[in-house]
RNA sequence: GGCGCCGUACCCAAGUGGUAAGGGAGCAGUCUGCAAAACUGCGAUGCAGCGGUUCGAACCCGCUCGGCGCCUCCA
């Protein structure tokens, strides 16, 4: 049974969905006008978790993510660059795929784009004219929110309060200052569509409203978005759609915090903002990696609160993964056990899951069902140092993937070319803030470890480990510690085993 | 002015009424030719501060201090 923190009631409540075993979800994706940063990451991926949970408890989900592609920021930015709408927007629609398949999240179900709804946009607009919730003033459609009483109701105002902090610029045409746009007249050089009220183009939210009704129904069960989406956008969403039907919208409205830098919001102003494939550029991990580090990193504080983004935050998520990939290329090796060892390992198995499920079921508690992974880690290693049959540890590193499928953690493609050596040399965050002061000239020739060996390469250190073991049965320490330290210059680490053989890392 | 969040050990971070999870770092030990890894032990009588409610409070209430967010585009 999952519980889910639902901004609209505030309170936790037992997830139950319209149709048994079935989800339809709706999260807000992003407006291609730029680059990813690290925050557009975490909310993606505490959504792709979301989903990918509910899938491992059974429910069939539909998934629906959107783009908005039309947009002022996108007009803008098309201007700036001498391109059309068109080409910023495809830019960074490819862009958004390429970070977020890095990061190992998943596409969702459908992936509609605003401009592929204006049909639905115009229809769900007039139907707002004609019930009398929106008022047309040339060419402009404004939704009215003080015909509509719930207005508030998500993000906990009043319309009074709303009213005292709006400081900007007011339109006089509108009836009320909060008053928003359902469509707008456009200008000479701006993306236009025809429309009742002469030609235009949709405003900042209808978008989003058209799109899930669409895709999901007028009513479905979750919807979901960054914090900052609470008000007005998830504010104006429900107004819009509530107001157009007649229907509840959006059953549970789940948000995700942000993401900071040194407990502040990051802005381009204080530049501490960091894009998805800056951070993947200036890693000196190889990327399947820097990915897995960073869903560790983003998921190892709940979903709700804030999360400080920094070169130790991902260094303590390298070494927590380190712990974890040591055991499995241990698991990978044979070895012998006893029954009651194996009748051990699957309790511990059984447990660890039992914990996982708890601590996902509880409003998505993702550091509690990390420190789950870390216990049994902690277990299946004792049982290992008591011996494991290989069979055994086959078990055991399959339900470590299975339990971190959900996380897209502990992948098997990655227990042979974990780098562990790796751990501390460079700032990822000073690479990106050095970029911009001196145009990145000092940070080349980093990544040359980050590359894997070539046969030629493991041949290499393989003979001279062999060379190193001979050494040691005839008791020359000298020569094997000047193997050793030949090879630790390479970055390679060298693990004696009990039975005299050695297995070597990076 | 309005709405809201946060303050737990050196660091990160769970816990929202029943006696402080987990990780990292550190120290000590076992193992080891040395190491690495693993394992074992140590580590907050205490949860920003002060009051209150309660048999019992990190958790509830009040006040104070400190940090932050939203009300305008924003994951």
């Amino acid at each position: 049974m999952l519980k889910i923190y639902n901004t609209l009631t505030g309170k936790k409540e037992p997830f139950e969905p319209i149709t048994p075993k079935m989800v339809r979800m709706y999260v807000c994706g992003v407006t291609v006008y730029d680059y990813c940063h690290i925050g557009h990451a975490r909310s993606a991926l505490v959504f792709d978790v979301l989903r990918r949970y509910l899938e491992y408890s059974g429910y069939a989900v539909t998934f629906v993510k959107n783009f908005t592609d039309v947009d002022d920021k996108i007009i803008k930015r098309a201007h700036e660059q001498g391109v059309s709408c068109d080409a910023v927007t495809a830019k960074y629609i490819q862009a958004y795929h390429e970070d977020m398949g890095k990061l190992g999240i998943r596409a969702a179900t459908e992936e509609p784009k605003a401009t592929e709804h204006i049909a639905d946009i115009i229809q769900l607009t007039e139907q707002l004219v004609t019930k009398g919730l929106a008022y047309v003033v040339d060419g402009d459609v404004y939704f009215e929110v003080s015909k509509y009483p719930e207005y508030g109701r998500l993000s906990k105002r009043r319309l009074e309060d709303l009213q005292a902090g709006a400081r900007v610029d007011v339109d006089e045409r509108k009836h009320h200052a909060m008053d928003f746009a359902l469509w707008k007249s456009s200008k000479p050089g701006e993306p236009t569509w025809e429309s009742p009220w002469g030609p235009g183009r949709p405003g900042w939210h209808i978008e989003c409203s058209a799109m899930s009704i669409r895709h999901l129904g007028e009513t479905f069960d979750i919807h979901g978005g960054g914090m900052d989406l609470i008000f007005p956008h998830h504010e104006n969403e429900i107004a819009q759609s509530c107001g157009s039907t007649g229907k509840e919208f959006a059953r549970y409205w789940v948000h995700n915090g942000f993401v900071q830098i040194n407990k502040e919001k990051m802005s381009k102003s204080l530049g501490n903002f960091f894009t998805i494939r800056e951070i993947f550029e200036k890693s000196e991990w190889p990327e399947a990696v820097m990915g897995e580090i960073l869903r560790y990193f983003l998921l190892s504080t709940h979903y709700h609160g804030p999360l400080d983004f920094s070169d130790q935050a991902l260094k303590e998520g390298k070494s927590a993964l380190n712990g974890f990939y040591d055991l499995f290329n241990r698991l990978n090796e044979s070895g012998q056990g006893t029954a009651l060892g194996e009748q051990q390992l699957r309790a511990r198995l059984a447990e660890a899951k039992q914990a996982f499920e708890v601590a996902m079921g509880d409003d998505l508690n993702t550091p509690v069902a990390l420190a789950a992974f870390q216990t049994l880690r902690s277990e299946v290693n004792k049982l290992l140092s008591q011996g494991l049959s290989s069979e055994a540890r086959k078990i055991a590193r399959d339900e470590f993937q299975a339990l971190g499928d959900t996380f897209g953690l502990f992948h098997k493609d990655l227990d042979s070319q974990w780098p562990f050596a790796m751990n501390s040399s460079a700032s990822v965050t000073q690479n990106i803030i050095n970029q911009s002061w001196s145009d990145q000239a000092s940070y080349q020739g980093q990544s040359q470890t980050a590359k894997p060996f070539s046969a030629a390469v493991i041949a290499s250190i393989d003979k001279q480990i062999e060379e190193r073991t001979e050494a040691r049965k005839r008791k020359d320490f000298s020569k094997a510690d000047e193997i050793k330290k030949r090879l630790t210059e390479q970055g390679i680490i060298i693990e004696d085993k009990p039975d005299g053989t050695t297995r070597w890392k990076r």
